[in-house]
DNA sequence: TTCGCATCGATTGCATACGAGGGAGAAACT
DNA sequence: AGTTTCTCCCTCGTATGCAATCGATGCGAA
């Protein structure tokens, strides 16, 4: 063993062992709220206890795993209402980031940008029904989420935003992935590239009140979507971080 | 060596050594941007370097320190504009607690417990204007803004914003040390003092949009104290983490 | 039958040894 | 003299050994 390439996270080991736990509880081999051994873990990915315990500190601290007060960590629970509240708890922040954007005013290249990103989303959305690029959507959506955080000129802001999109289900695409085949869905998208226009239009109109309030409105359609998802469960499986969730 | 005694963080080595660079960092030790290097601060703490090497992960996560790229992890830096951002992030997040509080409703006990509490924060307020008991108040101040995170009903609100609070500027009883000697800080505290009761009233009578907008407008009276405090260097010493502030 | 205690095993937390990579300083070359 | 390169040392990342603790299980007593 031993190609230690530095790069703090940029590579080799412990890098491997927060990957390779996530895939674990993600994959669902390890079931929520089961203890995750730290030997049992090193022997399954073949890495030493060191990193692993790294991993696992740093799982801990990105919310899906918890603590076990006698020692080591157990997978965390969510339940629906932490879904709903983790995306209402996104909708907060990125309604934060966009006022912050507008009142503070945003750079003319930014503002290029924004429209440019705008406009490629209004192209996705405005293909065909039925072949439409939802990877390339996905891709455009992530790009605006990550720029709300970007705007806001704030680093404390954006960082905590950073945070709570790194639970897997409270993220801007997360249910995207499962409407790939339902057509009430396409509505949906529509609905949201409207937001985004919005939310683009309030910023460099300086409308700070109106781009918190669509932006949360905007996240909101996650809960929509949370909601249906929940009926089907066929679905479920399609939704990355959905089998932490319990009742 | 040797009294380890488990307990997670409830004591022994990590917990130690967390605190150990918390104060060296705090006390102004290591100057901000500085490097932290592990067997310094090993051998200066009498620690090994494991439980300082989670002890620097742990407080990388918490904020007040930063990961180099080629390793290692240095003090971090924070503008008087962070430190602003951070006040608003708070005010932020206090006020989706108070609004989630609102809109789902509190248990009459906790009405009761929060109304206790705005009684008890009357009546120190209500006391001699010297001989205030500042102490008290802080107590009381730092219960009353604890309790909007459990009267949120969220468990992913309340987490995220202990998290914030937990930079050292961004509390709300922070700026409370540095003004006990000011006149003007009176007047101050008793507006706070309204703040709280109008929250605690808008919880009460539902009222989502009121306890969000007071409960954010309460925050910022932060952000006028630090103005007030960062005209007198005197005082500056007397905030906590306000040492890690440049320009 | 149930409760309490003691002993044992498994697992975590801590310490230390080792290898590798990066930065600083010196020397040589231009 | 400036620049480049080489080398050495220091620091970090990783692996493993050891000890202490927590939980479980089995036995005994009420």
């Amino acid at each position: 063993m031993g190609e230690s390439v530095r790069q703090e996270k940029g590579s080799s080991q412990t890098l491997k062992a927060v990957l390779g736990v996530r895939d674990l509880v993600f994959s669902g081999t390890i079931a929520p709220g089961e203890r995750l051994s730290e030997i049992s873990v090193s022997e399954h990915l073949g890495i030493s206890r060191t990193p692993i315990r790294a991993a696992l500190a740093r799982l801990e601290q990105e919310g899906i795993l918890e603590a076990i007060p006698s020692g080591g960590y157990s997978v965390r629970q969510f339940s629906v209402a932490d879904v709903a509240d983790a995306i209402e708890l996104r909708g907060v922040l990125e309604g934060t980031a966009a006022r912050l954007a507008a009142e503070r005013g945003i750079t003319p290249a930014r503002q290029a940008a924004l429209r440019h990103l705008v406009q490629q989303l209004d192209a996705t959305v405005a293909g065909p029904v039925d072949g439409m690029d939802l990877d390339g959507y996905m891709a455009f959506n992530a790009q605006f989420h990550d720029m709300l955080g970007d705007l806001s000129g704030s680093r404390i802001v954006q960082r905590e935003l950073e945070r709570v999109m790194q639970l897997p289900f409270s993220g801007p695409s997360a249910f995207l992935n499962a409407q790939t085949s339902v057509p009430a869905f396409r509505a949906s998208l529509v609905y949201g590239q409207m937001q985004h226009r919005a939310i683009a239009h309030a910023i460099e109109m300086r409308e700070g009140a109106r781009a918190e309030a669509v932006t949360r409105e905007h996240a909101r359609l996650a809960r929509i979507n949370l909601d249906f998802v929940l009926k089907d469960p066929a679905l479920m499986e399609r939704v990355p971080g959905l089998v932490l969730v319990s009742n």
